[in-house]
DNA sequence: CATTACAGTACCTTTTTTCATACCATACCA
DNA sequence: TGGTATGGTATGAAAAAAGGTACTGTAATG
């Protein structure tokens, strides 16, 4: 019992938030409102709305979205974070800290070689 | 200023991060103990030779990791986590403790859902 | 003399992910 | 009557990531 300790729980974690936008789709909801998909899609410039409806998919089938359909017309669908999405709120706090902290530094150091250049 | 608040965060966090063997190998390198190339790469079955190489220079690329040569033969190599590898340390624990419950969760799910077929 | 360990590189193939367009039905607005 | 908004699907192309195999040079081991 008890195989493949360590990288498979990275794995199945990463699995699940990691995609190009699942993180940032993710961030938007855990702020708490449900989003409609065209609010998310503006949310997320530059994304094709067949790669939010197949991130949105996966999520779903995670069980870390929910999926609601109300019955008009025009369509209104609605997305929102499960209970146990929720959960993910530290990870994701996390690395958005770290994010920002990242970027910071990453422009610090380009401004410092732009300076040497400049000498 | 300050444009792409949000996303860019993330994306500049995830670029770092994410790779199918890179927070495995981060957080073998945040236990501390530098490692030899073999080393890392007992610890991470499955993976080829050219993948670590790749990764790892890539981690040493964002300055997460040192790259050592010891001038031997045979050649010894380590690698190490530097100071700024060890700020990711909140986000991949975070990250880590998430996996595990979620794995935990899914087998539960799988278990529940054979006994209902034995009924 | 052949094998193993070390830390890779080179080259090519496969798989996965993403992108770009076009298209659907319906209703509202001018 | 034409355009817009809604929430998608279908299809094919392109790009990115990962994998597979073979190969390098030196030294110690059997």
């Amino acid at each position: 019992m008890q195989k493949k300790p360590l990288q498979c729980q990275f794995v199945a974690a990463l699995d699940s938030i990691v995609g190009k936008w699942k993180p940032i789709i993710l961030y938007h909801l855990l702020q708490g409102k449900p989003l409609r998909f065209n609010e998310l899609r503006r949310l997320l410039p530059g994304i094709t709305q067949r790669m939010l409806t197949l991130h949105l998919r996966e999520l779903e089938e995670e069980e870390l979205v929910n999926r609601v359909i109300y019955p008009q017309i025009p369509p209104k669908v609605e997305y929102s974070i499960t209970e146990y999405g929720m959960s993910l709120s530290p990870v994701l706090e996390a690395l958005h800290q770290w994010g920002a902290a990242h970027v910071e530094r990453k422009q610090l150091k380009k401004e410092t070689n732009e300076q040497k250049e400049t000498d």
